[in-house]
DNA sequence: CGTGGCGCGTGACTTCGTCACAGACATGCT
DNA sequence: AGCATGTCTGTGACGAAGTCACGCGCCACG
């Protein structure tokens, strides 16, 4: 039983597939399962697990006083909350939440652990200061990308990259979230995309019509 | 003279005052000063040094390529360039600009010295890692203030944080590039501001001249 | 079948960014 | 002093985006 986590950790996270982690991990760490909706993290909590996702999806984001929210990255299997990591050891609050988007399974490591890891282990260093540096990274061109870019490059960037088979199957108050704008907005951007012949609309979905014409958006026009 | 370096890096980074590291730095490290304006870091730029700054600012910001700009926090004696750490943790682009504010002086080590020391100095460790995560939950901070607070409670913010008995020795434009707005937007709110006798205006100075109206400017209105 | 909730469309209004231009001031030069 | 040049600021006009409110269709569920 316990040795099947390590054996998970080696596939999903080949970076911690060290002999001496392995049994640590499978000394120390449990498994855990978050159902789609429930929180991982809250803002402004001490965190006192890691989580390193081995199925489903987080997403973390911020979110105003009034509801409004922006969606800062996605965790996927293979990836760890590095937010958590990066509060653990810089005795900082969490600055935002994360929430499982669909069923999650997750590998948890104690704070004590995470932090007698980073002693003894260099696989274990690189792996979590490589997820912080990275995301770290990732949070500023997203920073960038929502002061610079305007919606509608954004939104065309957005279709493109969510679509699955042409289609992208989300209601436009999810859609307008990730974006960090106002459903209403993403609404009246999709409309001129379907009367330009780009998309369709539906209840819940959108499908691509014409990705050439999209791609056209990305620059500023 | 290289005795110098490490008694600098006591004053100025107390955790870092191990006699092993303190004997490292001497050995290994080097003392630089950058003008005012000069750049540390540019955007997309490999990092191959990590300046500990010892006096003057630096500024970090991202830019659009119309030349707009958002700061995104400043770096003070005492603390280091934690997205050059970051880059040369993660091995990604440094995703920002880090320039000198005002003339900076700053303890430099070298690339393979950052990742040594992370193996071997535990002091060392805490104090990337801390300044990494401090740095990260900072910026998350500053993009819900972007996203989610109206300018004139930000601007009100701004003010009363940069003031120095009571003024702002800054321009109007320097204060758009700090609060990622655009000049003439900031111009028309500090003339309202002054309209209601919160302050008074002159070329490149603000005079604060009601801090408790100010202050009440800070939630959402 | 209602009926209540959710997803969507749309208009009116505000805030903010962009662009253009003009006047005020500073600095340096002749 | 007088002038030129560059910086800083004020302002109007406009477009892009967020906010608020309301109505309508669709779907699930009793």
């Amino acid at each position: 039983m316990a040795a099947r986590i390590s054996e998970v950790v080696t596939e999903l996270f080949p970076t911690l597939a060290t002999p001496s982690l392995r049994a640590e991990v499978d000394a120390r760490a449990q498994t855990v399962r978050v159902p789609a909706g429930g929180f991982i993290c809250m803002e402004g909590e001490a965190c006192q697990m890691l989580p390193l996702v081995t199925a489903g999806t987080v997403r973390v984001f911020v979110q105003s006083d009034e509801g409004r929210e922006v969606t800062l990255y996605r965790i996927r299997p293979g990836e760890s909350c590095v937010l958590t990591a990066s509060c653990l050891l810089g005795e900082a609050d969490f600055p935002a939440f994360a929430v499982a988007e669909t069923d999650v399974r997750a590998i948890v490591v104690r704070l004590s652990d995470v932090q007698a890891w980073m002693d003894t282990s260099e696989a274990w260093r690189g792996f979590v200061l490589g997820l912080i540096a990275r995301r770290f990274a990732e949070v500023i061109g997203r920073m960038e990308d929502l002061m610079f870019r305007r919606l509608d490059a954004r939104l065309a960037d957005y279709l493109l990259d969510a679509a699955i088979d042409g289609e992208v199957a989300r209601t436009h108050e999810q859609i307008a979230t990730d974006l960090g704008s106002a459903r209403a907005v993403v609404s009246r951007h999709l409309k001129t995309l379907e009367q330009n012949g780009l998309v369709t609309l539906d209840r819940s979905r959108v499908t691509l019509r014409d990705t050439t014409g999209l791609r056209a958006l990305l620059q500023r026009p």
